[in-house]
This record gives C-alpha cells, structure tokens and sequence, in this order.
DNA sequence: CGCATTATTGACCAAGCGTTAAATTACATC
DNA sequence: GATGTAATTTAACGCTTGGTCAATAATGCG
C-alpha cells in the first residue's frame, strides 16, 4: 500500500490491462511526472508542441496540467530552469582555478566532464529551441559562461603560452577560444540535431579523445596563431598577403 | 506604363498613400516575391510560422499563396531548394584539387568564400530549423559534403602534413576536420541564433582573419595531434595517461 | 462508515490554423 | 470602350490550439 503511493509509475506497469485507472498522484509526484514528461517532450517536439499530446503522452488530461502550471509559459519555464539551471558544476571553478595542474589537463578535464553533461538530446535540442525562439535560456546562459568560465579558459590559455597578462581578453583570444568551445557544442549538433552519429557503449569514450584532439588543437594554435598580433584588424601574421581571398583571380573552370 | 509592369515594386514605392492599390503583378513577379518573402518570414518565424502573417507581410490574402502553391509544405520546399540547392560553388571542388596551391591558402580561401555564403541569418536559421524537424534539408545537405567536401579537405590536410596516403579517411580524421567545420558553423549560430554579435561593415573582414585563425588552428594541430595513432579507440597519445578525467579523485573545494 | 478535501476530468470557449470555393476586379487585347 | 482572361480577394469550413470552469471521484481522516 504504502510501496504504491511512493512509485505509483512502477505500480501502474504491473498493470498491463488497457484500463486506464490510474489517477490521483501525489501533487509532488504528479509535478515531477508532469515536468519530466514536458523535458523529453519539448526536446523532441519542439516549444510549440501542443499540451494534448504532452498530457496524451502523460495519460492525463491536458486539463490537469493547468492544474500544476498557470500557462504553457510557466511550464516552458519550468523546464529551462530544471534543464539548465544547477547544471552548472560550481567545481569546475575551482578546477580551472587549481594552481597545481597543466592547462592541457584542466581544459581536457572541464570538456570532458562539460560534455558528458551538455551534450544529451534534451539539452541540445532545447538549448537550440530556445535559441531560435525567444533566446530566453541562450541569453543567461551565455552570460553565465561569459562570467564564470571564458576568463578562466583564457588566462589558462595565456599561461600555457607563457604570457601573464591579466588584461581584459582581446576580441581575438575570444574568438579562437569560441572556436574550441564550438567544435564541442558541435558535437552535439551533429548528434542529436543532425541525427548523424548513432550514440553506443564508445562513444563515451571517443567522446573524451575527441575532446583531448580539440583542446590540444586550441592550444597549440593559440601558441603559434596569437602570436602575431592581439586584435584583429591589425593582424599581421604573415600569411595574411600570400592569401588572396577573393575569387576573382581564378580563371574560369570548366565546369562537369 | 510599360516599367510599371516590369518593375512593379518600385512603382509602388513611388505612392506613399496607407492605401494599399497595389494588385496583379504578373505571375512571375508574384511567385518571386511570394518566395523570397518566405525566406525571410520563415527563418525569422520558424518553419511554423503562420501563412496569413507571410501574407500580410506581402500585402496580399493568405489564400493567394494558394494559388501559386497548393500547400504549406510545398511552399516551404520551394524555399528549401532555393535557398540550399544551387548554392554550392562548383569551382569550390576545382580550388580545392588545384595543386599549384598550398593546403593553407585552399581551405583558408574556401572557407572564406564558404562562410560569406552559408553564415547569413536565412541560411543558418532555416538550416537549424529543418534539423530539429524533418531534417529534410540537413539530411541532403550533409550528403553533400560528405561526397564533395570532406575528402578533398582531409586529402588536403594529409598533403599539408606530408603524406600521401589514398586511404579512406579515419574516423579520427574526420572528427579533428568537424572541429574545423563545425568551428566556422558556429559563427553563423552564435550570430544568428543566438544573437550575440552585432553585424557590421567590419564584420566580413574579421571573418576572413577569424576563418584563417581556425584554418592554421587546424592544420597545426592535425599535423601534430594526428601524429599518433590513426583510430581512437587505439590512440595512444601520450597525455591519455597523464590527464585523470574523473573528478572523483579531486578533493572536495569548498563552495561559495 | 461518512465526510471533507482536492486531484482529476469533461464540456466548452474564442482565437487561429491550413485549406477550399466562389465571387470580384485589374488588365491585355481587339 | 467592350470583352475575356486570370490575378486577387471575400467568405467560409473544419480542425486544432491554449485556456476556463463546474462537475466528479479518489483519498485521508475522524
């Protein structure tokens, strides 16, 4: 009796008639169901995905959800702050901030464990939704990172290159940085947007190799591409002229 | 009389009166400007955006899209092939297999050229949207790539790094090389999607800078990271061991 | 058991959706 | 200027949507 009323969901699947007299939960049982079922759903259907199947998907009405939340918009909230909201590890930090490791190992390290946690269909895709809609997540989110981690990962960056500037990061430190950062956000597009690598037992494990070639990627080329100079517009690196950028150039191919 | 029909628009522009007289365009006009006004609408509103509200924005009925499209998804389609198909430069695949050119000065060039392409809001938006739904679109996209761009990028990259193989390329290979790609990609999405930075004249030049930054980023380091060991499940670089990646070992820091 | 509480439901609404058909009206041609 | 064609609009349908509210029934408690 008293099993039943602490997993009601496990109690239902004994259950297998087509009856469905499953009703009654517990407020905070019927919550946590309600805000679980709309984390898979709205990743899967998008924010404009309609209460009745998220209730049909819930066998309950898409009444009783009205019941838990005011709006739609209160329960799409709901989600973000579940979803993205103390995902944070506050360790990560305190890694970065350890005296006592490489920049290879804290940057290889926080990656691997950032990864482990953001790269999931539901965050991705929910992440992107928001993105795409009203930016209501993307926007704090990205000021979160702007705050606690992009300073961090660039003076570990300059103190792999030798540099101990606590100058402000310049434009281009930043952006070489987004480009490590995206190629692991990457990772998830290509996965659970683009539906292109299947996710088995390895991955996981590639996943940090693959997170290890990106870093040292990052590394490497910061200490030869920043190099030259700090801000755009003034770069000098030496490439630059012996590239013409345009096409104009090039005489006419034939084409197939 | 004669312009007026030709070029209807302007004709318009010229009467600035609320009164909205404006009607029968010949069919190709209106088709055209039925379609390129879905692609602005749709990659703002989403791919669920409402028909009356494109038609609105046109100043004609909703039912009038009817007539030249008999549903939404046809219209929508339309706006995919316009949009992607058509756009891949043939000459992309003769610059790339140029062999009076260095690997630097190809793909910095090619993606230089890609980006100013791919990396506009219509593009990434509708792009991103058909991945979280249908996929129709990244599907073929990336099928694209897959025959026409990847190879000829790592056999560049193989060049750059002194080799000849033919060989297929390496899973390994080809995940540095989507670091490269999905570096560059994620300019469009920070931009775009997720609104961060504000587009000016400036901005193309500094794209070029920051494509050749990514660009030397990733040969540097494919010629190094790469120079291990060719799968990974195998990759026996030697920082594997030197970076504990669990933080069950890390003490516990105090929080805030 | 009987009662009060409240989780849950069914019926309903107004607005908005994609879509269809018929009615209008702008224009080319004679 | 009259006429036929067809571009365009008006009107309307059936369906789905987010949201409301009174009715119902499962549960805890005395």
């Amino acid at each position: 009796m008293a099993s039943i009323r602490k997993n009601p969901a496990t109690a239902l699947k004994v259950k297998p008639t087509a009856q469905p007299v499953r009703r009654r939960l517990t407020p905070t049982d019927r919550e946590r169901q309600i805000v679980d079922g709309a984390i898979a759903f709205f990743s899967e259907q998008g924010l404009s995905g309609q209460l009745r199947d998220l209730a049909k998907q819930l066998n309950i009405t898409h009444t009783l959800l009205y019941h838990y939340f005011p709006t739609k918009q209160a329960l799409i909230k709901r989600v973000y702050t579940e979803l993205f909201a103390g995902r944070w590890n506050p360790q990560w930090e305190y890694l970065l901030d350890d005296s006592s490791l490489t920049a290879e190992v804290k940057l290889t390290r926080f990656y691997s464990e950032y990864a482990a946690v953001i790269l999931k269909p539901n965050w991705v895709r929910i992440f992107v939704f928001s993105g795409l809609s009203d930016r209501y997540i993307t926007d704090r989110y990205f000021s979160m990172l702007r705050e606690k981690l992009f300073p961090r990962l660039v003076r570990e960056t300059r103190k792999y290159r030798g540099l101990i500037s606590r100058a402000k990061p310049s434009e281009r430190e930043l952006e070489l940085l987004m480009g490590l950062h995206g190629s692991i956000f990457y990772m998830g597009m290509r996965r659970w947007i683009y539906g292109q690598t299947t996710h088995n037992a390895k991955t996981l494990v590639a996943d940090q190799d693959y997170i290890r070639d990106q870093v040292l990627a990052y590394l490497i080329s910061a200490d030869t591409v920043l190099d030259t100079d700090t801000t755009y517009p003034n770069c000098r690196i030496k490439i630059r002229n012996s590239i013409p950028l345009t096409m104009k150039d090039r005489p006419e191919w034939p084409l197939h």
